[in-house]
RNA sequence: UCCGCGUUAGCUCAAUGGUAGAGCAUUCGGCUGUUAACCGAAGGGUUGUAAGUUCGAGUCUUACACGCGGAGCCA
């Protein structure tokens, strides 16, 4: 008997079968039951007919409780009342463990109970899609990078200090050298990279203890950060809207399934491709402006004002030269206008955000020395970080993009706890 | 840190200050094509904690705990 997986179920039209996995639902109705298979690769619906199995099969399939552990044998057919369009004609039934309370049931939770059992939770088949679609943001990820000649470049997560010196830091002991801190992001030690491989990128767990509480935040999240040697802002901007559309244009192939599942409307990702419209934060106020919202020049645009300025465009947008005082301490001046920074956003459609954040790095060892002291940072602990400005200096530009944020605007997703396995939130560190 | 909302059965929610209830889940029974199946029955409660007002509190008051949403900050 061949073991098979639901998703390779096609190529065994009328063979007997076995599979196995988990009950993810039951109907009966006297003497046919309706096992609805679950293996993690697809759903299955079991067919177990009275007269055609034993009658100690029948007994099992009819005292089986959800997500009870079962191998199942029948005869594959195709059947258009069946979802998925396949169904099993079921002659044996072998219950690895029957179980029965499991706590989520085929009806509405709240959040607190689902976030409370996100172990199980996980299990459902949003949450399987969302997953899913996870892993092929992660592989496009990588397979942009690797085949754009990038070198993967894995940052310390235990730092002496903060890197940009605002955000709140998880702090722990560190031995006798006193406190480390869990990184907020490689960036910096992503420049050193790009100084020795030319094109490098950083991916993986970042923290911030901040007492954000909504729902695009996590204490911990994933982000990757591409750092070019001999990039200026405009190739910054170049490489984020090929990634972005690369990104979205994989799953959009690879995943349709999945984005159904998840009900999401995919006229909107289709349209994400090159060229992404570019405005600078002064164009980005007057079209607050036109919407009778003023922003002072300087403040930086919140949450709300992103959400209305995306809305003027049709795919993901780039606001570039920020007002630099609102900025990090290594974005370099635009030598045009000493006011603003050489950063750039980029701003998901549909209220989602800001997904990423680059910039052109300051390359000039004096004027960063100088945004040291203006930040008040400790120039020691930057020893190491301006020595890149002294051995070979080259402009060089980067971004982060925000993992779980990304996930969370493809997959059309009310709030970022889901875009993640296990959510780290303020008030929240279990399961 | 601030503002708002919430906490009643395993879950989702009801209940004019006057006998705590429904749906789902569980158990039992019925049904040969169900699509969160349906129909019948049963079990299941210290109403977040503590105090107070009252003849009487799930309901009103106060404090506390926990959670959710938002602001600020940020990806």
């Amino acid at each position: 008997m061949q073991k098979v997986l639901i998703c390779d179920l096609k190529k065994y039209i009328g063979q007997e079968i076995t599979l196995r996995g988990w009950l993810f639902n039951k109907r009966s109705s006297g003497k046919v039951i309706f096992v609805i298979l679950r293996d993690g690769t697809g759903y299955l619906q079991c067919v177990y007919f009275k007269g055609n199995v034993s009658g100690e099969t029948f007994d099992a399939a009819d005292k089986i409780g959800q997500e009870s552990s079962i191998e199942v044998t029948g005869k594959v057919k195709e059947e258009p009342r069946a979802e998925g369009g396949y169904e099993l004609d079921a002659t044996d039934l072998k219950v690895i463990q029957n179980t029965h309370d499991y706590p989520i049931t085929p009806k509405e939770h709240g959040i607190e109970f689902l976030l409370d059992n996100r172990h199980l939770w996980l299990r459902s088949k949003k949450q399987v899609a969302i997953l899913k679609i996870r892993h092929r943001i992660v592989k496009a990820i990588r397979d942009f990078f690797d085949d754009k000649g990038f070198t993967l470049m894995d940052p310390p997560i235990l730092t002496p200090n903060a890197v940009e010196g605002t955000s709140t830091l998880f702090e722990t002991k560190y031995f006798d050298l006193g406190s480390a801190y869990l990184t907020q992001s490689g960036q910096l030690y992503a420049e050193a990279g790009a100084m020795a491989l030319g094109k490098v990128y950083t991916f993986g767990p970042t923290f911030r203890a901040e007492k954000s509480k909504t729902r695009r935040h996590l204490t911990e999240f994933w982000m990757v950060e591409p750092e070019v040697a001999f990039a200026d802002l405009n190739d910054d901007m170049d490489l984020a809207e090929e990634f972005l559309e690369y990104i979205v244009q994989t799953v959009l192939k690879n995943n349709i399934d999945e984005l159904k599942t998840l009900e999401r409307d995919i006229s909107k990702l289709k349209n994400v491709k090159k060229p992404l419209p570019r405005i600078t934060y002064d164009e980005a106020i007057e079209i607050l402006k036109k919407k009778n919202i003023e922003l002072e020049w300087g403040k930086d645009i919140s949450g709300a004002d992103e959400t209305i300025i995306s809305n003027q465009f049709d795919r993901p947008v780039i606001v570039h030269r920020y007002p630099a005082e609102i900025k990090a301490f290594y974005m370099k001046r635009d030598p045009e206008n000493p006011k603003v920074a050489l950063a750039m956003d980029v701003l998901a459609p549909e209220g989602y955000g800001e997904i990423i954040g680059g910039s052109q790095r300051e390359d000039d060892l004096d004027e960063l020395l100088k945004r040291i002291k203006e930040h008040n940072l400790p120039q020691e602990a930057f020893d190491w970080y301006l020595d890149l400005r002294r051995y070979g200096s080259v402009p060089h530009s980067g971004f982060g993009l925000g993992l779980e944020r990304t996930v969370s605007w493809i997959c059309g997703l009310d709030h970022l706890r889901e875009a993640i396995p296990f959510p780290r939130m303020i008030y929240r560190n279990t399961p």
